[in-house]
DNA sequence: GTTTAAATATGACAATTATCATATGAAAAC
DNA sequence: GTTTTCATATGATAATTGTCATATTTAAAC
């Protein structure tokens, strides 16, 4: 009667490599949450200690400017796990983690982690690749940034998002998301995104079904993503 | 005699956490290059199966988009290893470098690396933070790139190479980047960038000397890169 | 159910930045 | 030493994107 066990975050992460042992031990240290919608998991800042599993749910790491513009840096689904970064690096996190949909998390502490990281080879392999992931995505993005333009950006974030996180039996992309935030993942202001939107509407590539975003020509946007 | 225990990568790279019987496993396996300016170590696609450490020179990692503009991602000096994130994740490079200055560099084979990382909780925790301390960055590039206007950049991008590798006998910076380089770094057109450069001369903030950059009001740089 | 607030939408305009053209200077090739 | 090539420089202009204003729709609060 383990619950750790049978977790999504178990099944997806670095967490993969513990043994029985080891998963028992992380039952024991860990504590559970629910985040509502809206609400922050941690702040920028903010010393974590540890790492936050990811049971359910969708998040997003932003970083908010002078100006007030939220920037995403990455969104995280069930399965992820959270603030790997700054525990490895022993800083206060460089980013705020706040809730997309209403979260199920889990914290386990650093010491934790540390000692699994120390003694199961294969969970510090699959921890650096995941982080190492993280790099070559956040690196891709940033080239992305300079050489594509807003239109291809929005293009090519619509695709992802279906690819990632898939659409409702409506075919909307599920991940609702607000015009804002997926400004703030394109890294444009509002205001274009949602005319850029709107031009995709028109030229019968999307569908805007209210709030929500329904991909109706995906072949003509990969085309128009590159 | 062993070569690399003096070497400068062994001081400050990953490698630090090694010890006396590793250190000559090393030298025994590592095998060394020279690497003329403008030459790539290796290039975008290539499976490189190992690391580059940097024993003397800098090099730019890049990517080339299809309108023939070379954003570079980073850049590398003496003392740092390269290709550790592609090692890790078993997959062909994710960008080209590049010498930008003559290099020596030597090459250890991906079995080495692996075994340090399987061997030395220390060896990997470094490598671990290192990888850490790219994301940060890259992160933090990339909200730069959204967030700061070219001329914010391009204030912090002189400040940062000032910072991180110095400044000649004539105080002018010490890497030597050709503008469309420099371009290539904040993420601009050549031809804005050296309009700029030229801006922040007549401001009195830089002074152009042939095709080196000296800086001179470090503060009025710094309050504009905010 | 009405009021209020927030999100979406669109127009008008301004600012930033890219592109193209062309000139000048410096270094490399012959 | 001359020619050629490449990097730097600057002007003119166009394209992209941001900003501000203002509807309109949707959702939340009372």
């Amino acid at each position: 009667m383990n619950k750790c066990d049978q977790c999504i975050v178990r099944q997806l992460s670095s967490l993969k490599a513990l043994n029985k042992e080891e998963v028992i031990q992380l039952a024991n240290s860990k504590t559970s949450y629910s985040i509502k919608k809206g609400e922050a998991i941690f702040e920028e800042g903010e010393v974590t200690n540890g790492v936050f599993c990811i049971k359910d749910g969708v998040g997003k790491l932003s970083k908010l400017s002078a100006n007030g513009k939220d920037q995403i840096v990455k969104l995280v689904k069930s399965g992820e796990l959270l603030g790997q970064r700054s525990m490895i690096s022993n800083e206060p996190a460089n980013l705020t983690a706040k809730a997309i949909a209403d979260m199920e998390v889990c914290f386990i502490p650093k010491s934790e982690i540390i000692h699994f990281f120390n003694n199961n080879n294969q969970f510090s392999l699959n921890l650096m690749q995941s982080i190492c992931e993280d790099l070559k995505e956040s690196e891709n993005d940033k080239i992305a940034l300079v050489q594509k333009t807003v239109k291809q950006r929005l293009a090519e974030t619509l695709l992802q998002l279906h690819d990632e996180f898939g659409e409702n039996p409506d075919k909307t992309l599920k991940v609702q998301l607000t015009r804002e935030e997926l400004a703030g993942i394109i890294g444009t202001a509002t205001e274009s995104c949602i005319r850029l939107l709107s031009d995709f509407n028109k030229l019968e590539l999307i569908e805007l079904v209210g709030k929500k975003i329904m991909l109706k020509d995906v072949r003509a946007l990969k085309k128009m993503a590159e």
